[in-house]
DNA sequence: TTGAGGGTAGACAGATCAGTCTTTCCTGAG
DNA sequence: CTCAGGAAAGACTGATCTGTCTACCCTCAA
């Protein structure tokens, strides 16, 4: 199972919504239509009526798994939690080794992703900022997120011998967030390579 | 007229979230109101009869200056256009004269905004990642005060002496959206202390 | 065979939403 | 004074939303 979900993670993509098959049990055919719309069109704009039908299950069997709306979100975010952010790691570290180059070609990733059509940026930054009474418990997972981020970055600095390796990664996440939130209006990769040359200079910056 | 806004914007703060003086017209009432009901709860969230209730508007007069709730939202965006930003670039420049002094200003700036209660951002941000069928012109808007960002950023570097000064102010222009984004779910200033940092590392790089 | 449990299909309730319309009041121009 | 027009107050429509409930089907285990 372990290797399994390594090779789904391989091949996955964000800009690929998460097909819906029809012969997986019912729970998991909502959570996969959830995430199709809630980050396509956000949360508030996608209603039961519509996940139900994409997910081919009825409203009790909705009803059932989901005590209330609020229990998809925060099963979403759990469920989605880090597969963007597993795929890019995968595949960056599929093109190369060194740690330096790995932080690059991640904003080269995230190039690739803001290049397609419909793309809506970080799907649990947008939930915090679109839901303003987001629960504690949302919350924190969209915080764990952000700091799972900060985490690969770390994790790259300090192979690199990056000194102040959490500060710099932190920064690094302020460009990640950055150029995922100006992309969706402008609707392109644009300020991911900015991001890319800004964390070019603060990496080689903190390696002299 | 102008003295007045000028007095205005010097004296307006995005976390104190515009009166409805009752004897504005109707219009700026719906105005004030709908700034913000829209920033505290998002776009969506917020109905027309919440907005005409607090701007004690009747629903006719609303929908006499108002077509339709898409049309409040582009001139909200219209009217609300730097509000912030000028404030902040008076304050600002109050403080300090040297340009690249004023950029870090303008973070502490920020911070002492993102410690304030019900913190949420930038509206502009906001409501382009919530509302993914937004209308394109209400998408320039929120592209323009991205580019109004990046003006000022530009303007201070081009007085510092930086080179390459379009370029540093767009990277400054992604830290300042990055710590925008990833404030709101943290619900603290550290964000923006750290792009403080960083901005300060990409100038003095800039400067040598 | 029987019965429990999970599934489907869809009606239904209650709330809320955007937007229309009617009635009444008030003010300011002629 | 008159009357046109802006505004207030609120009923109303039709759509949509979340969530409940009923009725029926199917499967699997005792």
């Amino acid at each position: 199972m372990a290797t399994d979900s390594q090779v789904l993670v391989r091949d996955w993509k964000p800009w690929e919504p998460a097909v819906v098959h029809m012969d997986a049990p019912p729970r998991e055919r909502v959570l996969a239509a959830a995430s199709a719309l809630f980050y396509a069109q956000g949360i508030r704009a996608t209603g039961v009526d519509a996940i139900i039908e994409r997910a081919s299950v009825a409203k009790a069997t909705f009803y059932r798994h989901f005590p209330a709306k609020e229990q998809l979100v925060h099963d979403w975010l759990a469920h989605d939690a880090s597969q963007w952010l597993l795929t890019a790691q995968t595949q960056v570290a599929d093109r190369s080794d060194d740690p330096v180059e790995r932080i690059l070609l991640f904003f080269d990733w995230l190039a690739d992703w803001a290049r397609r059509d419909h793309y809506r940026g970080c799907l649990f930054n947008n939930t915090a900022l679109e839901v303003a009474e987001l629960a504690d418990e949302a919350r924190q997972l969209v915080i764990g997120e952000q700091d799972r981020v900060a985490a690969y970055m770390e994790t790259q600095c300090r192979a690199a011998g990056v000194k102040d390796a959490k500060l710099v990664s932190q920064q690094l996440r302020l460009l990640v967030a950055g150029a995922f939130t100006l992309s969706v209006a402008r609707q392109s990769a644009e300020q991911m390579n900015l991001a890319k040359a800004a964390a070019r200079r603060l990496l080689a910056d903190a390696l002299t």
